[in-house]
DNA sequence: CATGAAACTAAGTACTA
DNA sequence: TAGTACTTAGTTTCATG
């Protein structure tokens, strides 16, 4: 194993929590299913209508949506924002060649704290990694590469894709929870 | 402009909708971003308390809401789901080169309905797209690359970057807002 | 700010291992 | 019998005109 550069202010520590594997694996029942897919639709939805539309008691409803945040299948609720509306319409994604010696979690480590980094995968193939960056524009894209992205210790070289249209299914979470499932929904 | 092969099913219309310019760039003063902010961290808080939060009346926030979600920039409120823990661990990239002569708005609402697909972009470059797609597996990946990805007319060669790590930073929404705003939130 | 709706709490019931 | 998943009822909190 080569020597690691100095990590500095990053926090490597909850970086191995998120990476890491994760636990057991969950299996969902059909009641589960349908209020996740309930809940992707909208998640402030009130949970006397959730109790109507799963055929049970509201407290019922709290207990199933309490289990599935214990067991880590829900991470949280959050506002779907249209980036677009606000001005950030732009859309990258580098495929990254680290330089050998260095570790690559250090690399993960400070490209997860660049404004505007979304994801970020080690990936099989040519390019070890991809990241997908939305920016304010060409040139605070330019900024972000520049002042960020170059300036990382083990980033070898970058090959920039600028997302010309960006589309998305219009129910990814709610399809997938459909895909999953081995029950009706 | 070369012949557009027939659509049959998809959906073009609203594909259209999907990926055309939305309207025009809204503004958010502080408000709206803590507002944004809040939500973002827990999409189910009551209103009463972002009213405390915010200093403002409940009825205040809820006219808030409703005109952000009026205004385009709420799209509405999800669910976060972690795709590990319900086995849906595998994670790829495919960069795809379509073929002369077919329109590549075909192509895309094709990808639109396959099942994983979560992201498809247009991008410069030696590729003309990057589609993200999330799996329960290399075999339901390969199933999914052989029997719909490779079903398309229009796709030429597909290469395909699976993740090994797959990480984002913590709090996506809440930094982008706070790199977007003009204000302290 | 008042009124109806919704969430939380506690106590109790049915099914299961 | 202990444990799990639910219900009902009463109270507090919340949303809305």
């Amino acid at each position: 194993m080569a020597a690691v550069p100095p990590i500095s202010d990053s926090p490597l520590k909850t970086l191995a929590q998120r990476i890491l594997p994760s636990g057991p694996s969950v299996e969902l029942d059909a009641i589960d299913t349908k209020l996740l897919v309930e809940l992707s639709r909208d998640a402030r939805i009130p949970q006397s209508k959730l109790a109507d539309i799963l055929g049970m008691s509201s407290p019922a409803v709290a207990d199933r949506i309490a289990r599935l945040k214990q067991r880590g299948v829900i991470r949280g609720f959050s506002v779907d924002i249209d980036w677009e509306r606000l001005g950030n319409s732009t859309v990258a994604y580098l495929s990254i060649v680290a330089a050998i010696g260095h570790d690559q979690s250090v690399v993960i480590s400070h490209l997860l704290e660049i404004r505007g980094v979304e994801e970020i995968s080690v990936v099989t193939g040519s390019n070890d990694m991809v990241v997908k960056i939305r920016a304010h524009g060409f040139d605070d894209l330019r900024q972000i590469l520049a002042n960020e992205v170059w300036n990382i210790a083990g980033v070898q070289q970058t090959v920039t894709s600028i997302a010309l249209v960006h589309a998305e299914p219009e129910n990814v979470t709610e399809r997938m929870l459909r895909a999953i499932s081995k029950h009706d929904v």
